[in-house]
DNA sequence: TCATTATATCAATATATCTTGATATTGTTA
DNA sequence: TAACAATATCAAGATATATTGATATAATGA
């Protein structure tokens, strides 16, 4: 799919509105920990994370069996536009639980 | 539906995206000529058309029976930014069919 | 290597969006 | 008012996208 199109259509729904606002908040977080705050189920997380690393607004890490999501930097100026907006919405933001560092994960 | 959310819903198609190319470029259209333009049907046309307009992209101002679409001015920022990036689209744009003025219109 | 955990992908269904043709509305002119 | 042209809306089917549960892959440690 050509680029913009890609980037506007990741845009266009509210979980990945939801997670771009979550990991941006919080800072580089991995899939079990979004599973966690957000409590959704894990195969749906992937997706939409995948869709989001695709049209250039997050970046993997591995460590070990994780994968840790974050913010893309540095973004080009829609991209940046889009996520200025996005920090603006009245979003209930879940507080985060970081199962990864407490070792409760195991989900 | 949330602001943001029919902002970037808006820009998810390929035919609006067409549509607001093609506006921008040709300046103050009316239906009957996008028709003409882009042989497009007109129910298809008037369906993205107000999307677009409802997306604060795109305003209407009738004269008689013709409704002209235009670009909505003044855009905010993230709203300029993304026609900026439609710009830089490469698009096939075909030619202006300005059917309303040469008298031609009856379709 | 086997077992375990985290993540990714797949297949089926549910939901949303687009396209089309038909009909309704609005404005103009005879 | 009647007839017509331009535009808008509606209803049906077609297409795309999202959600879910099941399965596959990858990394770790015993």
């Amino acid at each position: 799919m050509e680029v913009f199109l890609k980037s506007v259509s990741a845009l266009s729904d509210e979980t990945r509105v939801l997670l771009l606002r979550f990991i941006d908040t919080y800072g580089e977080s991995c899939v079990c920990d979004l599973q966690a705050s957000l409590s959704m189920i894990q195969s749906r997380l992937s997706r939409h994370l995948k869709i989001l690393k695709e049209a250039g607004f997050l970046r993997v890490e591995r460590k070990g069996t994780w994968a840790y999501y974050s913010i893309r930097s540095p973004l080009d100026r829609f991209r940046s536009e889009a996520l200025a907006e996005i920090r603006c919405m009245p979003i209930e933001l879940p507080p985060l639980k970081k199962l990864s560092e407490t070792g409760e994960c195991k989900l």
